[in-house]
DNA sequence: ACCTGAACACCGTTCAAGT
DNA sequence: ACCTGAACACCGTTCAAGT
């Protein structure tokens, strides 16, 4: 029988992420599918926490933003959370992983934060200004990556929207006037919006808040 | 003795949530430390999540942005913000919560998406991009406050600050050459930033972004 | 080096029963 | 109405032992 390998048991884990959510992810279920003993995995990973650590790790290994120097440095940062957005769009279960474990454990993140950190710098934001952005703009791209876009329903899966057709009632039924907008907007707000919609704007919103920081930084300098 | 009483138990698991971590807080030792069954528990909430989304509704329940409809909306949407990073800010388990709910489920949170979305929506948005910025704007003030000012640390805790010094070393001993940027800003990135920072900067950063995207649509428009 | 068996210390939850 | 006892079906993890 094919050995049971590191990846073999990321490759797993990510399956079962991606189909049934990553709280399924278990220990005990990936032994079961992978046909060995729980135990089994200690021998590849310290603990769950590295398991996870070692999912974040291969699904941002292909992340490689162009570093092209010439362009400057909102365009490039533009392009870096349009990537990472794009990866995450990918797999479902991605935006939970990265959510679930310290950023700064994922080897292949870490590339993420600092061409992310070199670029804020680059802007003329101070050491600590650059921290909190990268984080903002990281975890904003994930947040927004969370929020699942339209298209992501799948047809396929009757009872998840099942699930939105009761929250959006939940919602509507609501009192108007204590909560007139939810009530009003109670559609747009379970269904998510269009993936065209994501992609020009969030990101855009994302990328204008530090561009508009960095523009009042040097009127006021 | 004291009867059982739902804000009695919510209480105490906040208790628990700011000085241990909300995974500290389970039936089972929630229970223990109220003198009482496990299952004692399962009369006053249906179950864990209803516990927790409990906890959040009475984080939420002080939330009351004074509604200035005089102010334009831009100022009033910073100062709903402000208001909400500062009940993060008051208890250390408030964003922990608010990210393992359904936000939409917390009733007094509700109040807060249903101004938020009042008044991005009388900036000029569309109804799915006023849902959007709405998600981006409170899930951003969560993720800031997530990421602990510098104050936060408080001296009484030297376990915590053993960790952030094991932290800052595993990234300053990184690769230089690869990662250049996460090492000269090591200390930044694990001690956080100063609440003055935080507050005069972080929230400019998520509100500047929705009014950079506002004007921008009045002036194609 | 790689995996198993048995066991430990936890979880959340149900259901019938007590008062 | 409010709580308990006993039980079920799960977790992650350790440690000695097998091959």
């Amino acid at each position: 029988m094919g050995k049971l390998t590191r990846d073999a048991v990321i490759d797993q884990a990510l399956r079962i992420g991606d189909a049934e959510g990553l709280q399924a992810v278990t220990i005990r279920r990936l032994a079961q599918d992978l046909g060995v003993t729980p135990m089994a995995l200690y021998w590849h990973f310290k603990n769950k926490e590295q398991l996870t650590v070692g999912m974040g790790d291969h699904l941002m290994r292909g992340f490689a933003t162009q570093e092209d120097t010439t362009r400057p440095w909102n365009e490039r940062l533009r392009g870096l959370v349009a990537d990472l957005v794009g990866i995450l769009r990918r797999h479902t279960c991605a935006a939970s992983v990265l959510e679930e474990v310290d950023q700064m454990e994922v080897p292949s993140f870490l590339r993420v934060w600092d061409t992310a950190l070199g670029l804020i710098n680059q802007a003329g934001f101070t050491y600590e200004e650059s921290c909190l952005i990268a984080r903002y703009l990281l975890k904003g791209a994930i947040a927004l990556a969370g929020g699942e876009a339209r298209d992501r329903h799948r047809p396929s899966d009757p009872e998840a929207a099942e699930a939105r057709r009761v929250k959006r009632l939940n919602l509507q039924s609501l009192p108007r006037d204590s909560y007139p907008h939810i009530v009003e907007m109670a559609t747009p707000l379970v269904d998510g919006c269009s993936a065209e919609v994501y992609d020009t704007f969030g990101i855009d919103l994302l990328i204008g808040g530090v561009e508009v920081m960095a523009a009042r930084r040097t009127a006021s300098a």
